[in-house]
DNA sequence: GCCAACGTTGGC
DNA sequence: GCCAACGTTGGC
């Protein structure tokens, strides 16, 4: 199993909207890492939900991988505002996977907070210039946001 | 292949 | 709204 933690804005889709509608098409992604780690994503692998460019930036919640990654329909929807036109259903660029919502954390673990504790220094959600919306955690990682979050698995 | 210009992300 | 730190694009 494999850990990894992705970044939304929440007025674009929150972790609220990801326990309403119980499971989602992680997809619109553009970044060629952000698609490699989405590809080597496998069902039962567990992801932390991050809110960005919000209030109180930081990790919200948990969900999980429920299906293997499969080509991202968005790219080949010309309405879409993530069409690709170099993305075709046979030859596809893009990646998606189904997430599921899990749990909200009973707290919520800010990014100032994420600055301070050892076990997270080496994360590279702290990395400067980071960017990547898809990022691999190590357990020792996902864990100790875990527990930051007052969730207990 | 280089690199300047441009666009995007995201914290503050 | 500002700006640093990217990634991407495209002329040459």
């Amino acid at each position: 199993m494999h850990f990894w933690l992705v970044k939304t804005e929440p007025t674009t889709y929150s972790i609220d909207t990801l326990r309403k509608d119980r499971t989602v098409s992680w997809d619109g992604v553009r970044n060629y890492q952000a698609r490699n780690f989405i590809r080597q994503m496998k069902p039962h692998d567990r992801v932390i939900v991050y809110h960005s460019s919000c209030e109180t930036p930081g990790a919200v919640g948990l969900a999980a991988v429920v299906s293997a990654p499969f080509a991202d329909a968005t790219a080949h929807d010309r309405g879409d505002p993530h069409y690709d036109p170099r993305s075709t259903p046979e030859k596809p660029v893009w990646s998606s996977v189904t997430l599921a919502y899990t749990a909200h954390f009973p707290k919520l673990v800010s990014l100032s907070q994420m600055r301070t504790n050892s076990r997270l220094a080496g994360m590279q959600l702290l990395k400067q210039g980071n960017r990547l919306s898809v990022l691999p955690l190590t357990p020792i990682e996902f864990e100790a946001l875990c527990q930051l979050g007052s969730y207990t698995n």
